[in-house]
DNA sequence: ATTTCATTGTGTACTATATACACATAGTTA
DNA sequence: TAACTATGTGTATATAGTACACAATGAAAT
């Protein structure tokens, strides 16, 4: 095991979004601290996956070893959102390192770049269950105990994402790998908060050769059972032509 | 005048476009590095426009700095397109701060936030002429002496400016307030590397509310003079709809 | 005064995509 | 075998995209 020098100024914070077939989630972390001798609450509120860089590793790499942690999964989809960083951001208790880092003279600033990430909720349950991280509605958001700035974070990731859905096929990565068009719209109706007509999403849909219905049918729901689709990334990049408009 | 710290790892790099109705440039910085006893060239290239930030100032502000200096306009339209930390970006000779700071045990690392701008060439050409400083046809940046960080950059926001301008009216921040109907056609294929149709690119301007004719022509033009008209963000806020696809 | 020149400005037919809208079907459960 | 619940399908209309050619303007040249 390596010790890692920290970069004390730079840091990484992971927007993770989830889909459960209902909502749109996002993971945050809930954080307590109480007072070491009365045992007051000092602080009850949630926050982003986040921490300083390492000095031997990039951004993205950052990005996946926080995700890693969190989550125990390796190959997340993940994607900058952009870079903070406001002169008000900093907030939270500093760690020791930081203060050496202020006391040798340098600036009391942190950057922190902004990660999205979109997680297959099928397949993250289990790694989570002993972590003080869950999922929360991000229709939910606004009303939660959330340091301002990572509130902020979580507003403009949100932002990228409804932005980024409709130009490129992101929105599978929050899918299991096979899938079926009413859970498909559903997850479109959750990620952009409108509404579809059944008939033209799945004309829509037929016209992407790169969603392909497999010979598979739901089993033992209570009702006429759905047909499984996959998304195919190589399809995907063979056909799409110069076209912008991916949803809507 | 204040003396400000900076901040030696963090840097922004501006990217700055232009157009002068014929093809898309991009401003760079002649850079001439000779020895000091023989007066052998060590370096010659250019480099973006770029520099550490201060620590009294966020990351837009750094760049609003940036771009005064090398321009003197204030209002330059910026948007970031990414932050940037390749353990093996740095290449330059290293300053006394930089050395200082690693002296200290700090990483030797830097983290640039890549920032795009778009300037009306016709506002700026006084300002540049005694400056190191001149536009370069971004056709010819494949070829040219650059560092292969900055080249780099440069592609990143070439491509960020290429998605965005389909997407968004900010195409027009390249163009003077009044403009032709002839030049927002050339831009935009300067733009995107296409051409289009001058019947059906007109059509589709026609849709747009916010591109208004005025009374004005051309004047002393060797041929029929061209109307001009003015791009209206106000209209533009008012009448977009959830439409994505902008030009194509 | 007339011609030449360069660039502006316009219309139509055809194709493709977007939108609005209602009912029969499959398979489980009662 | 009847009831339930979500799936899966088609058509008519409106809107937007594409392909394509020629007359009009005003300056400059003869």
């Amino acid at each position: 095991m390596i010790s890692h020098k920290i970069v004390p100024n730079i840091s990484v914070d992971c927007v993770v979004f989830g889909f459960d077939f209902e909502k749109l989630n996002v993971l945050l972390v809930k954080r307590e601290m109480k007072d070491e001798k009365s045992g007051a609450l000092l602080i009850s509120d949630h926050t982003l996956a986040g921490y300083h860089i390492f000095d031997d590793e990039d951004l993205d790499s950052a990005a996946t070893r926080i995700l890693k942690g969190l989550t125990g999964l390796d190959n997340i989809f993940l994607e900058q959102f952009g870079a903070f960083g406001q002169l008000d951001r900093v907030s939270a208790p500093r760690d020791k390192m930081w203060l050496d880092y202020i006391n040798q003279g340098f600036a009391d600033r942190i950057v922190t770049v902004g990660y999205l990430a979109l997680i297959d909720n099928t397949k993250v349950t289990l790694t989570l269950k002993d972590r003080d991280v869950s999922w929360f509605p991000v229709t939910e958001v606004r009303e939660m105990e959330m340091g301002f700035d990572h509130k902020f974070l979580f507003y403009k990731a949100l932002e990228a994402l409804q932005r980024k859905v409709k130009v490129e096929p992101i929105a599978f990565e929050l899918l299991p790998d096979n899938f079926t068009l009413s859970q498909l719209q559903k997850l479109y109706e959750a990620l952009l908060g409108t509404s579809f007509d059944k008939r033209n999403f799945r004309k829509k849909v037929a016209q992407m050769h790169y969603v392909i219905p497999l010979k598979k049918k739901q089993q033992g729901v209570p009702h006429k059972p759905a047909q499984y689709y996959l998304f195919s990334r190589e399809v995907y990049e063979k056909t799409r032509k110069g076209r912008i408009s991916f949803i809507i």
